[in-house]
DNA sequence: ATATATTGATCCATATATAGATCATTTAAT
DNA sequence: ATTAAATGATCTATATATGGATCAATATAT
């Protein structure tokens, strides 16, 4: 008899502090720099390949976009998340961490995504 | 005639290179923290609340998941894209960006989103 | 060695994110 | 002040990511 109007089926999932955080925070980087260079959401969204609809949410830091959609985005701004010559960043931390993975059982790493556009 | 049999019906996104790399290196790294501890892939997926195929989509580095889960399992093993502390990551970028961002027009930010888990 | 646990991969049903349209509001320009 | 452009918000249909199950392969322990 409560059956399922509006009731959620599956209970939404939650997330840490942290994550929403940091989300609203790099959300909020995206926007200043689209800002700052003048571009309008319809353009971004656009090069990137996404709706405007979306960019709206992941500048507003929404947990559930494509992360790859976020990724292109920021980097179309010029928002570096990891740049290759910050050593401060996620590829210097690779290579701190990357003999260990190599010295562990199973870690031949090879690339088969398709890759398209040009940075 | 030549129906929607397997064809795709929506070309499938692109991503550019670096976003490509960045998600690669940043599956690669939440691998081998995971490693380090000690934790299983069902253990980390059962407290970021995620399944274990989902995680290891995320270490592959797949572009399509979820960047709340991402983030979930990156604070879980002790990856910190953001550390508050590090002043050569997000949060300080964010400080040299947030005071333009309350200069623009309509920047009131108001957060409504529901949040659990304590970090 | 055998047994046990972990992982990698695939399939399917379902929940859900996304594109696209629309409209109201706000901003920028004249 | 008027106009045009950009944004914020909401809705629906569709494409798709996710959970869960299963099985093979690999690793770990005894």
């Amino acid at each position: 008899m409560d059956q399922n109007k509006i009731m959620p089926k599956s209970t939404p999932r939650t997330y840490s502090r942290y994550s929403c955080d940091a989300l609203t925070l790099l959300g909020g980087l995206i926007r200043a720099a689209r800002k700052e260079r003048k571009l309008t959401a319809q353009e971004v969204a656009d090069r990137a390949g996404i709706s405007r609809g979306l960019l709206q949410r992941i500048e507003k830091g929404d947990l559930k976009c494509e992360i790859g959609a976020v990724f292109e985005v920021a980097a179309i701004v010029g928002v570096k998340l990891f740049d290759a010559d910050d050593d401060t960043t996620l590829r210097s931390h690779i290579r701190q961490t990357e003999d260990k993975l190599t010295l562990l059982p199973k870690s031949v790493r090879k690339k088969s995504k398709v890759v398209h556009d040009e940075f």
